[in-house]
DNA sequence: AACTTTATTAAAAATTTATTTAACATTTTA
DNA sequence: TAAAATGTTAAATAAATTTTTAATAAAGTT
């Protein structure tokens, strides 16, 4: 290897070294290796082609097809224009700010959706066996408890809304702020 | 069925959609079906046996054993301490707010902790890139580049610290209080 | 101290998920 | 309009993960 090689070895190296932990990360966040080392791939770079990805990652094609749709999902990658090439090209969202907003936000909201609808068909089924004659007045006891614990539950959900929704607005960065300045 | 039969029915009906809902996001968040339907089977239970668990979801033992030990890892069970008993006791977590913050907080904090080891260590190649007399000069432009994304890119991850300290503390809840005087 | 009960670990089986190869559809250009 | 290039879908393969069965260890009881 002659010297003047060297350095530009070390910058991928180095590159490489981010690359592996922001992949590992990701991967707990329920995302498929291949899509988690394409994004921490694409973060070193301006913007890439679907065989320029292939290439970079050693993968198939439609890996990275699919791997792409699903960074565009949870808008961690964009379709950039550019002028020229018929091939499509997509842009790593570099801040991690809009990253974080975008993926805890659709997922917090979905979870405040979908409980909170079991629980309002759960609480009205609770509401009709208390009423209902037939049921036992332990049976009856129990609704109520159930009852009670899903409504003490719903407080959470509300709260996870508005934290999205501080989110969404950046409110939230009044009470914590992006710089702090100490 | 007799007509006395059917409320409890309805009760087991109810909380099946509630469990469902529960599972299926927790299915999001990384948690292995068996564990998912466990926990959310548990947070309508006192507390529960392996034995008990297994007879519940049809399960064996052994995957019971090993769920349950994850949940307590996400701190979203507890041992109980049962007199008289020899078999463990294990009971669910009920406090949402609890488990998120307890979820959320130890996933954040690692997250933060292995990206900054790794922006350290590249960083400090991409100096010694700088410094490197054989380095050309648009290879040193380019550790400069790179230096300098990663460099912002730590505000994130103090802030995803910040985020952190403010939830085990229970700050948020001063911006952000469980339930709205509206 | 031996026996019984309970829980955990290890190896095997089964399921699920991710990835690839191959076929198809779409778009662009000549 | 035909040919070439690009991207996507479908079926098949491969890999990884989850779950189970079987064996072992640990704890408690007689």
């Amino acid at each position: 290897m002659s010297d003047t090689e060297k350095p530009s070895i070390k910058i991928e190296e180095a590159k490489d070294k981010v690359i592996g932990a922001i992949a590992e990360t990701m991967d707990l966040y329920g995302v498929t290796p291949a899509a988690a080392n394409l994004y921490a791939t694409m973060y070193f770079k301006d913007q890439m082609t679907l065989d320029e990805m292939r290439t970079e990652l050693g993968m198939s094609k439609p890996s990275m097809s699919t791997s792409v749709r699903r960074l565009q999902d949870i808008e961690m990658v964009k379709k950039t224009f550019t002028r020229g090439s018929r091939k499509h090209t997509y842009a790593a969202e570099k801040n991690f700010f809009r990253s974080f907003m975008a993926f805890y936000c659709q997922m917090w909201e979905r979870e405040a959706k979908m409980n909170l609808e079991a629980i309002e068909e759960a609480q009205e089924d609770f509401i009709e066996v208390i009423k209902d004659s037939s049921s036992t007045p332990d049976i009856v006891a129990n609704a109520k408890k159930y009852y009670d614990q899903l409504e003490e539950s719903k407080t959470y959900y509300h709260w996870l809304n508005d934290l999205v929704e501080s989110i969404r607005s950046g409110k939230i960065f009044e009470f914590l702020p992006k710089d702090p300045q100490d």
